[in-house]
DNA sequence: TAAGTCACG
DNA sequence: GACGTACGTGACTTAT
């Protein structure tokens, strides 16, 4: 027999989903000008609480709670609660009677009541729905509902999709949700300005809790405090704690509210959904719905709206006839959206599968080449035979013309990866466009650039996940064993949608100004990372293997040795064994971190106990470093040598990073060793070709180069301008001692000091990495400004424009965005403000060194030269060069890379690249 | 899948 | 004596 589910009620914090809604979209309008952006976001999160949620927690009753005006009981009880609150948003004003309307348009009750806060509105049904015994899910993540968690009442935030119950609680308070008020009492709220004690936070009350039991006790017993100025301080503050307290209460009686029956979820009425949504020109949201009903109510109306994708039967291509029909139409609309199917996500080791092709919304084919029936599929019932498909060479060849017209543009999304797989059959796709590319110029660290992302983001539409038509895991199966009708479904429905994203994202680049950006920093690197990628570099394999065998014998070694130490044997690699090991068993010093209670046994922590003396901690760290370098590169890169070409061919991402930079993976080729003697033997295995050389240039200094530009310093400049050593100058300024003969040490200070500015300098992070008190540190700090003022200036002024734009931008115009920037939380905010200082100055350096790649091939051939652009590493370019050329090539290289600023901007520093020329990666430098 | 660690600029 | 810290990445290992 089935037990009865309880009744499950969601109260939605409607102010919380509205900001949230708000800061989450950019700035979206009607035709008429009228800012609709929260409002959409809104639906789109009250809709997906209505489906998303899986039958255990359907809501049977909800509501969406609202606060009714500003002033309520509580500024009778302390004037300045909530004071220091900014007004909100022009754009969103306009905004909040309309999201009124989208509740009661959705069929869903919409709660205020004068005088109160949503969240006392909410803290009385949640304990009345309680008693009555339902579940209680409060949508929201705002902290000052915690206290009414209980074992009944969890808090859900819907967007990360995370609940927090009594647990959560515990560990973020230190105590149940019965302590949350008096530690809030204590500790008080910036963001409410609630007061509570000064100087006294979150760990501290809880601590306090701990010893005195309530709040009542503590500041009865206040003069017990050992610590004088905690005594002294809530000795003082008694009546701030207690009125603090009576603002954090939340009510748990307002009077005269409806009957929680009315909560019952009633269907959304097509009626009033539809014309609402029409009105706000919410055309895909509309769509949602109606197949939404579509699903739960057959008799539901059929309003005209746009298809989105999901309702559409794509067609699966298996003819030369119907394949002529699609070409021609994509050639008479100009463009065509395109993607292929393969066989792997790794392009050099991908076989192509099929391709599709969209060329307006909903309409889409699928053109399957290279499927196989699924042998190893359980119950075959097929004859083992491949289905009917088009030859595929005859398929290119009436495809290659297409892809490689002037006249016709290709929109992709990650067009690289097509791209690669395309040469690949001598098709070199041309001109073309990439969704994700504009989403990074758009968008870089606001979200994510992925398909499946943007489709939901902008289409308000989740796509077939892949591992819904491939399956997942051991059972997973390449896409050439996908029945026809389910990859036309998956691959036709790609190609849908990322023209639908190509009809959204292009005008936005024009609007928001990100056409130069698109159109010279991101879309014409596809074919040059395309090629380098496919050039791949080569590694000696005999190399790599000998290292792998002659780390392993000493890494044997250094296990018995550790196993001995430590008087019997456990997992070297396990930080927890580790840990307990050196400090429960050993018992070293050593302190625990990271929250989850365990002992930190990092570089930094080993190092300072060999520095005591200590053997164990030592080996551990010889052991570290040579198991790191056995796993992930002597070994691993044996792994990545391709069959086929004997190279190495990393991919490279251009919309990874929220600065510009690119990223590397499969494998890493950006973090090969350096910087140990171990380490450059890695380096060595990397060899160029018969007959030829290395040549590895890099920037000297890019990104000093360009704060000293970008902050307007001119002592720096003119040291730049100079040629002086620039660590040694900020020695001699920030110590005050002479250039020549200078202390290595100094040198080394001044030099951290530099990297520590880029990084947006705290005294904390510079007192660690150099070891030095935090007051020390913040001496330097203090001495660096006085000596190079402009630098002040520059980060008050970057941080100012970051808060008030939500991004930074490098000279080029890239944006930046960094949501962070004006959390509440103080630390992440700080965090938000030292990216906002670094962002401009790696993005520029990144931006530079995108321009040299992109104008490279180019300048090389125009001057007959053979070298091949194989690496880039932020700073460095690395080529293959034929022996007899390497002069000729450098000054061509070297010119591109130092001008690669100009036209488009004028740095007042000279920009200078270094080169040097070896038989391996390490010789080079 | 998260956390810890460590390789790079 | 509030927070929790240098900026940007990717890969490997253990533990859940």
């Amino acid at each position: 027999m089935a037990e009865k589910k309880p009744e499950h009620l969601y109260l939605v914090d409607g102010s919380g989903f509205i900001f949230r809604a708000y800061h989450a979209l950019p700035p979206l309008t009607r035709h008429d000008g009228l800012p609709v952006n929260a409002v959409m976001g809104f639906c789109n999160m009250l809709f997906k609480l209505l489906r998303d949620l899986d039958d255990n927690e359907r809501p049977t009753h909800l509501a969406v709670i609202f606060d009714a005006g500003r002033k309520t009981f509580r500024n009778e009880i302390y004037p300045d609660y909530k004071a220091h609150r900014p007004p909100a948003p022009e754009d969103l004003v306009p905004q909040f009677p309309l999201i009124r309307d989208a509740v009661k348009a959705f069929n869903v009750e919409a709660i205020e009541s004068d005088g109160y806060e949503a969240d006392d509105i909410i803290a009385t049904y949640a304990t009345e729905a309680e008693k009555k015994g339902f579940e209680v899910s409060i949508v929201s993540s705002d902290k000052d509902l915690m206290q009414l968690i209980t074992d009944n009442i969890t808090l859900y935030d819907s967007m990360k999709n995370k609940e927090i119950g009594v647990e959560q609680v515990i560990e973020k308070f230190g105590h149940g949700p019965d302590k949350v008020i008096e530690i809030q009492a204590l500790a008080g709220d910036s963001a409410d300005n609630v007061p509570g004690v000064p100087g006294i936070g979150v760990k501290t009350a809880a601590q306090l809790l701990d010893e005195y039991g309530t709040l009542d006790e503590l500041l009865e017993r206040a003069g017990e405090i050992k610590q004088p100025k905690r005594r002294e301080k809530l000795l003082e503050n008694a009546d701030l704690a207690r009125i603090s307290r009576d603002l954090v209460t939340l009510k748990r009686d307002v009077p005269d509210l409806p009957d929680l029956d009315s909560f019952k979820v009633r269907d959304i009425d097509p009626d009033t959904a539809l014309p609402f949504l029409e009105e706000m020109e919410f055309r895909s949201l509309q769509t949602k719905i109606l197949s939404f009903m579509g699903n739960s109510d057959p008799t539901a109306s059929t309003q005209p709206a746009e298809p989105g994708p999901g309702d559409e039967s794509y067609e699966c291509v298996t003819d030369i006839k119907a394949l002529k029909k699609w070409i021609t139409m994509a050639e008479r609309s100009r463009q065509v959206a395109v993607d292929t199917e393969t066989t792997s996500l790794d392009a050099m080791r991908a076989k192509l599968v099929g391709v599709s092709l969209s060329v307006e919304s909903g309409k889409a084919c699928y053109i399957p080449l290279g499927h196989v029936s699924d042998t190893d599929g359980e119950l075959d019932l097929g004859d083992g035979t491949a289905p009917e498909q088009i030859d595929l060479k005859e398929a290119l060849d009436l495809l290659k013309p297409l892809l490689e017209n002037p006249a016709v543009l290709k929109i992709g999304q990650n067009i690289k990866y097509d791209y690669l797989i395309l040469a690949k059959h001598d098709i070199h796709i041309h001109p073309l466009d990439d969704t994700m590319l504009m989403s990074y110029a758009l968008d870089a660290g606001r979200n994510g650039h992925g398909m499946d992302e943007l489709s939901e983001l902008h289409l308000g539409y989740k796509p077939i996940p892949f591992k819904e038509v491939c399956g997942t895991g051991k059972k997973q199966i390449t896409f050439d064993k996908v029945p026809l009708d389910k990859a036309t479904d998956y691959a036709a429905e790609d190609a849908d949608i990322t023209g639908r994203l190509q009809r959204i994202l292009k005008p936005r680049l024009v609007q928001e100004h990100m056409v130069t950006v698109y159109e010279t920093l991101e879309r014409p690197m596809v074919p040059v990372l395309a090629n380098m990628e496919k050039e791949g570099i080569l590694a000696d394999r005999q190399v790599l293997n000998r290292l792998s065998n002659d780390f392993a014998e000493r890494l044997a070694v250094l296990e018995k040795d550790i196993h001995k130490l430590a008087g019997k044997e456990f997992n070297i690699a396990s930080p927890k064994q580790l840990g307990e090991i050196l400090f429960d068993e050993m018992g070293l010093e050593g302190g625990k971190k990271s929250k989850t209670g365990a002992w930190g046994t990092g570089a930094d922590v080993l190092e300072k106990l060999a520095m005591d003396g200590h053997e164990l901690p030592e080996r551990v760290l010889d052991w570290r470093q040579l198991a790191k370098l056995k796993s992930t590169y002597t070994d691993a890169l044996q792994e990545q040598i391709d069959p086929v070409t004997g190279r190495i061919h990393t991919s490279y991402s251009l919309a990874a990073t929220t600065t510009g930079r690119l990223s590397s993976n499969d494998p890493n080729l950006q973090n090969i060793p350096i910087r140990t003697e171990e380490g450059r033997k890695i380096r060595q295995a990397f060899v160029p070709k018969e007959g030829h050389k290395f040549l590895a240039a890099d920037y000297s200094q890019i990104e000093l180069r360009l704060l000293a530009h970008v902050a307007e310093m001119d002592s720096l400049k003119q040291a730049f301008n100079d040629g002086i050593d620039i660590h040694a100058l900020t020695a001699s300024e920030v110590f005050g001692v002479p250039i020549e003969g200078m202390d290595p040490i100094v040198r080394r200070r001044a030099k951290a000091i530099n990297f520590g500015i880029i990084y947006g300098i705290s005294a904390f992070g510079l007192a660690r990495q150099l070891g030095i008190s935090k007051g020390e540190a913040k001496d330097y700090i203090d001495a660096y400004f006085v000596k190079f003022p402009g630098i002040r200036h520059y980060m008050e002024e970057t941080k100012e424009f970051c808060r008030k734009h939500g991004y930074v931008q490098t000279v080029f115009g890239r944006k930046c965005h960094i949501s962070s920037i004006n959390d509440k939380n103080g630390a992440r905010r700080a965090f938000g403000e030292r990216a906002a200082i670094n962002a401009p100055l790696q993005g520029s350096a990144a931006d530079i060194i995108r321009r040299a790649m992109i104008r490279m091939p180019g300048a090389l051939e125009e001057a007959g030269l053979q070298a091949k652009m194989l690496l880039q590493v932020h700073d460095e370019l690395v080529f293959e060069v034929p022996e007899g050329e390497v002069e000729k090539t450098i000054p061509v290289v070297r010119k591109i890379m130092e001008g690669a600023a100009l036209p488009a901007v004028e740095i007042s520093v000279p920009l200078i690249v270094d080169c040097g020329v070896g038989d391996n990666w390490d010789q080079a430098h």
